[in-house]
DNA sequence: CCGCTTCTTTGCAGTGACGCAAATTGGAAA
DNA sequence: TTTCCAATTTGCGTCACTGCAAAGAAGCGG
């Protein structure tokens, strides 16, 4: 039926420790899915049809705070699952994917996900192990939140986007997708304004390189003393 | 051999919709096991040798930030499960849990996990969608920090410690157990000065009692005006 | 190539929250 | 009761961060 090949899929985390067979079998009942960058994969509070794997590009995982702000809770890589909201015993997706960049994605229905669950025991582990890290990353974030200075979460977040989705180029660490101040300021908890006028300070001391949608890691140390609260304080500003 | 009843367990979520033999049957291997107000449970980092369902009392979650402070994560009311490090493919505890009063509770060895989980399918699936629901409350705890002032975090904590562990009395709802200042501090990202502050406020402006270690919800719809950022700023401060 | 939109920068004033210090209170232990 | 220690309160100075406003820069579509 569906011409993909299962060698896509026996690499990637989810799969891991899977026999071929199972990964095809699995892949038989998947639909591949492009969505153009800004495009919503699914919205928070709507029925949750489908779950999907990141085959290729980047998704925001976005909340929406009561007062209309929005929060970007985490960022999908290609191989990663989203959108799993039956393996948490929901029937709606409880935040909002936004492709960050063009994204191809493979689809599967939710109604078939206790079927999957049951047959694939060992995709189940993996499945269950990936929620667990989730939760672990978001309460270090939660902790990160309540103690550390604006400042260091900036520093963080650029380091761990650096590292996640990092391409290497001749001036350094280039995020790999279009990212914005505003974006940074709703990973961080902070305004664009300030996000924008720490970048400036880094780049002035070297430390980074930025443009519009763009930023570039160059001293990477350097940036790692800021995220520690040890930072020395870039000169002026 | 255990002399414990399985209808302490049948009405918990953890068992709900389990057989009653099958209830029995985890029973059997289950420790009862006591720990006074202020004890730890389990540490950081430890390796998670046994996971545990509270029978009575409150449990802290604490996580240590890198500078040495302490923030709480989650706090644990009777019936829940904790340690379960083992359903998020970790050997090692994540996080410290501390009793927040004297507190009775079950282990379980934690290499009988998979062997219960394959053996009661419902004990996992609620498990799972327990772990789900954490997952949640733990991404709007990140939302709240990022978008809301600390004022509206403190009146959101209070609340939601009365609604979770409330006790009515003629004043007001109690909170059932100690929490300091400080705790409360711990739990909203802020300092103990700024928790007292707003706490004397409230009092003044009549909408809870507090004194030492004890808090009591007098007018909560004044405080869930405040929770939203609609609040009266109560009179003076 | 021009014009529009979106993103970014930066000055400036305002303030929410911090954090020290010191006094006060309350409970527990002796 | 008296003593002692931990929790709480509160004044005060400070500062990190905000949020507006307005200008500048960059990319896109026509």
């Amino acid at each position: 039926m569906s011409r993909l090949d299962p060698s896509l899929l026996t690499g990637l985390p989810p799969f891991s420790g899977m026999e071929r067979a199972a990964v095809s079998d699995m892949l038989a009942s998947a639909k591949p899915l492009r969505h153009p960058k800004g495009a919503h994969i699914f919205r928070e509070g709507e029925e949750a049809h489908s779950f999907f794997l990141l085959l290729d590009g980047y998704v925001r995982v976005v909340k929406l705070a009561p007062d209309g702000e929005q929060v970007i809770v985490r960022f999908i890589a290609s191989g990663e699952l989203l959108g799993i909201a039956k393996a948490i015993g929901r029937e709606t997706y409880p935040a909002n994917a936004v492709a960050a960049a063009d994204c191809v994605l493979l689809a599967w229905p939710s109604k078939l996900w206790e079927g999957i669950v049951a047959a694939h025991p060992g995709f189940a582990t993996n499945t269950y192990a990936m929620l667990g890290g989730r939760l672990l990353d978001t309460q270090d974030k939660v902790v990160e939140l309540a103690t550390e200075r604006v400042e260091q979460r900036v520093a963080n977040a650029v380091l761990k986007l650096a590292d996640r989705t990092g391409r290497k180029t001749d001036e350094g660490i280039l995020i790999d997708f279009p990212i914005s101040r505003q974006d940074i300021s709703e990973m961080t908890g902070t305004t664009l304004y300030t996000v924008s006028r720490l970048l400036s300070g880094w780049e002035q001391a070297g430390w980074v390189k930025s443009s519009r949608q763009k930023v570039t890691l160059v001293e990477g140390h350097k940036l790692v003393m800021v995220a520690s609260g040890q930072g020395d304080r870039p000169p002026s500003l």
